[in-house]
DNA sequence: GTCTATAGCGTGATAGAC
DNA sequence: GTCTATCACGCTATAGAC
């Protein structure tokens, strides 16, 4: 793996460890085994390298996303499939935890790939569940572009709730409310 | 104001504002108009003071849930007006915001205000749920720990978005689509 | 393209005067 | 009880050798 290549990868892994913030240039050098020069001669700075490591996590994230909201399956089971897929509950989100980073929010080119990732995957929710709503599998009173959003904060939310207790199980149990509440009308 | 009571208000600030690793001794001191001393006199250093910072946070927030979910209404009521309670969005929640903080998750004593004040809301709402399942608000197969832990992750959660894009709306979308899939089956 | 050395500033904490 | 002075260390960035 070239220089470039692992000061991007140790970049990402800080950031869901520490947030932009917690993150300095010395302890991803440390961790990519690269000296200060290489960092500045590959990235302008802290920001530039760290807009690169974002730009790479919110992609991945996005094409996990689409994957199972775009495939095979019933609107349901997609969603199910979304908020049951594996995740490492205690390590958060890798986009999401950077909301609450006052730097990342500060600046616009940092926020930018943030809030294109949490707006693509809600309107991939949304998407199906208006599929589904016209299929008759979700009740037609119900708002896709509301339930995306409900859908895509419990999960961010889950996280919080997991992370506060040490555990992932108020996660998984905040996901299992969620599908209860989503349970289709028509078995699919 | 007393200089330690002005310490611990101006930490609560700039913990909601910037995090624990975000926020130095030296802005608190700033805000609060008082030197290094005053600090080291009334507490044994930064995390004893951001200790005590988040300490009256968590219990006010305890009691603005108490007042609400223990408080007067239909228990859908009640968990909407929760939901649709006052809040500044964009600034997310001064709590939930802590549990992305890498040294607040790594100590215990940090921590622990943080998931008591979580576990409690998330057991209010547990409550209220049952006793509109009691009542046959709810569905009876609704499990309320779990729609406890489905509401406040959406309200986590909706933070997450709304900072994302820089607009509380879709906090709000949240919401609402959360008590759109929450609307009692009997009128009350 | 990578390294080390150094800069200038900020951090969290301590010492000791008042 | 509050202040300023000082400490050792870490931060982000630059310079310049190799």
């Amino acid at each position: 793996m070239s220089t470039s290549e692992r000061l991007i990868e140790s970049t990402r892994e800080l950031l869901w460890e520490r947030g932009y913030v917690g993150t300095s240039p010395k302890a991803i050098l440390e961790r990519a085994g690269a000296g200060q020069g290489s960092m500045y001669h590959h990235f302008k700075g802290k920001p530039d390298l760290a807009l690169a490591a974002i730009r790479r996590t919110a992609d991945e994230l996005c094409a996990t996303a689409e994957r199972v909201l775009a495939g095979p399956g019933t609107p349901y089971e997609r969603i199910e499939t979304y908020l049951l897929r594996e995740r490492d509950v205690l390590r958060g989100c890798p986009i999401g935890r950077l909301t609450m980073d006052p730097d990342v929010i500060a600046s616009d080119e940092l926020r930018a790939p943030v809030d294109e990732t949490i707006t693509r995957i809600r309107q991939l929710i949304a998407k199906t569940v208006e599929e589904g709503r016209r299929q008759g599998q979700f009740a037609p009173e119900l708002d896709g572009e509301e339930i995306g959003a409900a859908v895509l904060a419990t999960i961010q939310g889950g996280y919080v709730l997991a992370r506060a207790s040490g555990s992932p199980a108020a996660f998984d149990a905040g996901v299992r409310g969620l599908l209860s509440l989503l349970t289709p009308r028509t078995s699919a």
